[in-house]
DNA sequence: AAATTATTTTAGATATGTCTAAAAATATTT
DNA sequence: AAATATTTTTAGACATATCTAAAATAATTT
């Protein structure tokens, strides 16, 4: 497998939640920032060695091979975010570049000793699950802040968007995995919500409150 | 800078210590696996990159910037080597290949984290130094184990020969970095030698002893 | 249902890093 | 120093992964 192959059998993996039935050329274009061409080529070479399975105009979805290599790669990538977070004393929104090369190293021993060294973590520093060697992910209930019933304790356990402006935000803010929420009031004109987190009462917008999981 | 433009540099690196005056084509072609003609196209790229000084048919040298990217390159190698065996419990015959792929990873930041959060060591597990961030390098006055005196006590601090069959032949003789010889008898027929081992008495042949580094 | 627009694919070109086979330069032998 | 052998370079080809531009298909609008 080449670090190509590898990044669009990863990008159609997570376009394939938002659309179970194909995904399109040109979406996943997109995340790779590529041109459509060039990912009709590729698809062709994913589909010969059936990690694919594609028709022409049709879209793509994994077989069952691609599925799980796909989970591998992913497994790869946030066990290395949690080695940088954790071990490294990375912030997280400054890992994900380098998980994006670390996670093609090829080496199954190398990542299972990693998970063995990291305690088998099940969640990466953004909240997101950790398959397993066997490609199992634990799932976890979640609500977005913005979906919450006021005055109960929620935690955070995870962000939606992972962009570097927004977690930088969140230090800022001072709020973390592990971070509890107490949504006080929201505001029926835009949304916005005064919430408690630290001990402090600050107000959040709908943006944010949309991007943040709780439990 | 690409992964195969960094190997034909550390690999000159390398090279450049037995030829100080140029190293040959087919040195570098050996080294890499690769044909001769593929290692003239690279070197007139690397010439261009003013990475190394290449004349037609004379060998190559590298530049002194190229020369700071070679130790660069072996910095991260050797650090990751030692991450492999003292952090996630590898064996040092099993981390080359690893640390093979690992030493192109691209973040300074992450490369001097690593060197923190491992201590910043001076040496890797097969004994070979480890250049700073700045590309210094802490050398050791070292003898082979084939040049000692009778009756000293010697500790191990390296390997020249670094090979997996090499390395596992230690293992089942418990030699690690750090154990200490004493050379009892040397046999000049064939200069095998009887030396004391882990307080045990064993033959050493010459060609085990011209490849350990003893202080 | 025909026309328009958007998406996707094909065809042909380009970059990189490799190769083979032949030519050129250097080194070694007689 | 001429002949032979070895090393190195050139020339041209190939595979990967990409691109542009044009053609084909699908989706949307009128």
């Amino acid at each position: 497998m080449t670090t190509s192959e590898e990044n669009y059998v990863k990008v159609i993996y997570h376009l394939s939640h938002a659309a179970p039935k194909g995904v399109n050329t040109n979406a996943i274009a997109g995340m790779l920032d590529t041109k459509a061409s060039s990912v009709t080529d590729m698809l062709k070479k994913l589909s010969d060695k059936e990690l694919v399975a594609y028709q022409k105009y049709q879209g793509v979805t994994l077989t069952s091979k691609g599925f799980h290599l796909a989970k591998m790669i992913v497994r790869k990538h946030r066990l290395w975010e949690v080695f940088l977070v954790d071990k490294l004393n990375f912030s997280w929104d400054e890992v994900h570049d380098i998980a994006e090369e670390l996670e093609h190293i090829k080496s199954e021993s190398l990542i299972n000793k990693l998970d063995s060294f990291l305690g088998f973590p099940d969640f990466d520093p953004h909240g997101d699950p950790i398959p397993n060697a066997d490609g199992e992910i634990k799932k976890m209930s979640k609500l977005l802040l913005s979906e919450v019933e006021l005055n109960k304790e929620f935690r955070c356990i995870g962000v939606k968007d992972s962009s570097s402006d927004f977690l930088k935000y969140l230090d800022k803010q001072k709020i973390a995995l592990g971070s509890t929420f107490v949504v006080k009031e929201k505001e029926s004109f835009d949304d916005t919500l005064l919430v408690e987190v630290n001990s402090k009462e600050i107000m959040i917008s709908n943006k944010i409150a949309t991007n943040l999981y709780v439990h």
